[in-house]
DNA sequence: ATGCTTTCGTGACTTAGAGTCATTCATGGG
DNA sequence: CCCATGAATGACTCTAAGTCACGAAAGCAT
């Protein structure tokens, strides 16, 4: 009995100090960008709290007055890096309306040209999930669930109210499976470190990797998916890759 | 362009020593085991390798000596608990013999089980896949490709020589997509620091797991698998659980 | 055995960097 | 203008990884 998991439930570690900071938000907000910085250049461990203070010109005792510990600086770097992303349906509406399955294909092609827009984000969400800690990553995970920041359950129901995805299916299944392997498909997809050999040794062939997420998404569809096509028809996941058009980045 | 990946491959960090060693492969042994008592329980960045010296009566140099740095002693520690585990198709003959699926059903169910047996190298493994440093992360992964320590690639090809396997899908895909799933559906049903709200309110309750298990497994029969049953006839993939017999744990 | 060489073990030492805290400084409300 | 409260400082402590010069033991010849 004793080992795994230490207690049931135990008190939330890292809690976001009082809640109530009039106008030093700035400064945390600055210390958080700075960290960010080092945090993706130089991993979590490498990174050092008192090159993040001597940059910003201030006392290391200050940013630990902050936020406590470098644990908990990482903490809120990790939140403000995974907020920064968009969620699923913030795909442009005619992606939207083609369906579930059509929004899915819109981000997975879309990561590479997102990821070397603005790398550090997905750099730190990197070292969040696989990086840092256990103690940490269970708290990383508490956030995941209750804030969902990727929008994946709202995702799921819009293809559930679509008819896209079955219904015999537990909605957090759907969510979990979706989850786990979007999130390491694009890992692989996108980092020497987690590649499972699925993309080792054709980095630089394009048009591989599109027929790898055709091929990871009908995989997906077969097993999430019920077998019609929902809205206006569509004969079946496209036949070639659209140009890659007006790409904004969502927030 | 800058960042990800710092280089394109890089030499290998963590290697074993020249490699031969006569008969002092005795007390590394030994400094292993003691090491994965220590990482088991306290974790990577608590577990202290002056504790581990001293538990050995040995000093803390001596280990440095073997294995370099904390982080080479881990590697060793993390290889041991992987090559610990069983391979898919250490399976009983008879569950063997009734297919692929039956199989993944076998492990699954008794992954609780082993688990409390011999918790150990399992809490090693998550640490490995989740609780260090992305450098390590990725000497991981180069082993866990290379080595193959579930068989999961062997296993994958037992599915398609018995056509329960779609044969339309990249040999390297259905493998990625087993071990990603069936990893964190593992680690979702056993630990509380990943659980991605998929077994938490409910871990009390067996029953109810069983149904994620299978519901779990149909979802991957339809990703991956045929529609045929392979072998001997079976209506689908089993109505109720069978007793636990039998579990031996191999090697 | 006796040397000679190579590997192994040691423990005192260095170093790095996280975390602390008494003190000083700023600021805003009365 | 003054005091109370929160913010900032930097010198300090402390812990634990990693180093190294030296001595001990183990091959391996002759």
């Amino acid at each position: 009995m004793g080992g795994i998991a230490s207690s049931p439930i135990d008190p939330p570690r890292y809690v976001r100090t009082p809640l109530l900071r009039p106008r030093s938000e700035a400064k945390r907000s600055r210390i958080i960008d700075a960290a960010m910085q080092h945090f993706a250049k130089h991993g979590y461990h490498a990174a050092r709290v008192g090159d993040i203070a001597d940059e910003l010109g201030i006392a290391k005792g200050s940013i630990f007055q902050h936020f406590g510990s470098k644990d908990g600086l990482f903490f809120e770097v990790y939140k403000r890096a995974v907020r920064s992303f968009s969620k699923y349906l913030d795909a442009p509406a005619e992606v939207r309306a083609a369906g579930f399955f059509e929004v899915l294909y819109y981000w997975l092609v879309r990561t590479e040209h997102l990821l070397h827009e603005d790398w550090i984000p997905y750099r730190i969400s990197l070292l969040g999930n696989y990086g840092t800690d256990l103690v940490l990553k269970r708290e990383i995970n508490r956030f995941l669930t209750t804030e969902d920041p990727y929008g994946t359950v709202a995702f799921v129901r819009f293809g559930l109210e679509r008819g896209e995805l079955r219904k015999d299916t537990d909605v957090e299944m759907i969510v979990s499976i979706l989850d786990w392997t979007v999130e390491r498909f694009q890992d692989a997809l996108l980092t020497a470190e987690l590649d499972p050999a699925l993309f080792r040794r054709q980095s630089q062939m394009p048009e591989k990797k599109e027929a790898r997420i055709r091929q990871f998404l009908e995989l997906l569809k077969r097993a999430i998916g019920t077998g019609s096509v929902a809205g206006k028809a569509r004969p079946e996941i496209r036949k070639a890759a659209p140009p890659v058009a007006a790409r904004k980045k969502a927030l």
